[in-house]
DNA sequence: CTGTTAACCTGAGTGC
DNA sequence: TGCACTCAGGTTAACA
């Protein structure tokens, strides 16, 4: 499910709700995520506040008070492909794959929602300083980092497709299956290019066209084709604006030229053989 | 080092 | 209906 816009959305739908709330208690009902919940978990969050919310590539973070002067301990969730964290009144049934509740002073729980499980909940003290998750990060695409010359220069002698290397994390934040397709179709970029051999103007291009399709995907509420909803449950829209992905046999929205698929690195990539080159 | 593949897990969809 | 099979928005461990 979600990419940087449908963590962005769920960060955005839960943040009025846990700001400056106290933790009453947390229920794990199944650790087994895609890195187990600590067995002390609900010990660890009990009592705590939340004084913010903050975002890195698809990792929301709530930042809990920590002692008087030090900075927020941290509580890393990541959506995995079907997670879900939705904010419910405490009398909303429990459904099955509710995995966690945080229940919150004011009567409202954040519950994770995650069927494959492949998502996680991790407690992260600030005094054990940056998690290695986020030290192997490349820059967020709305960060001044992150800019075509940099993605020329990381991507020289890379023989890998440009679509590969620009869902890897390690590049850029944010973008996955299916906004690095869009981004690439938009840019007219064929997937399927050696990362090494575009050139710099291509570069200049793309990341002007990943930072376009984050920010309006982001706009629309993320996009919504299965699972993904955002904290009050709802869809998002920006399926609708999709130009290639699952678009494969339909006439291109530009050209009309039908759309192709292929696999580059066990996922599906579609692209429009027209417009991309 | 780079690049590719399989694996983690459940549910939805398809074809027989 | 049911069974077997494929595929799905992410990430990483293991491999060549």
């Amino acid at each position: 499910m979600p990419e940087l816009p449908e963590v962005e959305t769920v960060r955005r739908g839960v943040e009025p709700h846990v700001l400056g709330q106290r933790i009453l208690r947390a229920l794990v009902r199944e650790p087994r995520l895609r890195w187990p919940v600590p067995p002390d978990f609900a010990a660890w969050v009990a009592g705590r506040r939340i004084v913010g919310t903050d975002r890195r590539g698809k990792y929301l973070l709530l930042l809990l008070e920590g002692e008087p002067g030090a900075p927020p301990d941290r509580l890393i969730v990541h959506l995995g492909m079907s997670g879900r964290l939705l904010v419910v009144a405490r009398d909303v049934p429990l459904r099955k794959h509710d995995h966690l509740d945080l229940e919150l002073e004011g009567g409202l729980v954040l519950r994770y929602h995650d069927p494959r499980r492949f998502g996680a909940v991790l407690p992260w003290p600030a005094a054990q300083g940056a998690h290695p998750l986020m030290e192997t990060m490349g820059p967020e695409p709305f960060s001044a980092d992150f800019h075509g010359d940099y993605l020329f220069q990381r991507s020289r002698g890379k023989s890998a497709a440009v679509k590969t290397f620009l869902m890897d994390g390690g590049v850029v934040v944010g973008a996955g299956n299916i906004y690095a397709a869009e981004s690439l179709f938009r840019a007219g970029i064929r997937p399927t290019r050696p990362a090494g051999k575009l050139t710099r103007a291509e570069y200049a291009r793309l990341a002007e066209r990943v930072r376009e399709v984050l920010a309006e995907a982001v706009e629309q509420g993320g996009t919504t084709l299965r699972d993904f909803a955002g904290a009050d449950g709802r869809s998002g829209y920006f399926q609708q604006d999709l130009y290639v992905y699952g678009r494969e046999g339909e006439a291109c929205r530009v050209c009309g030229t039908a759309i192709k698929s292929l696999r580059l690195g066990n996922r599906q990539s579609c692209y429009c053989p027209r417009c991309q080159r």
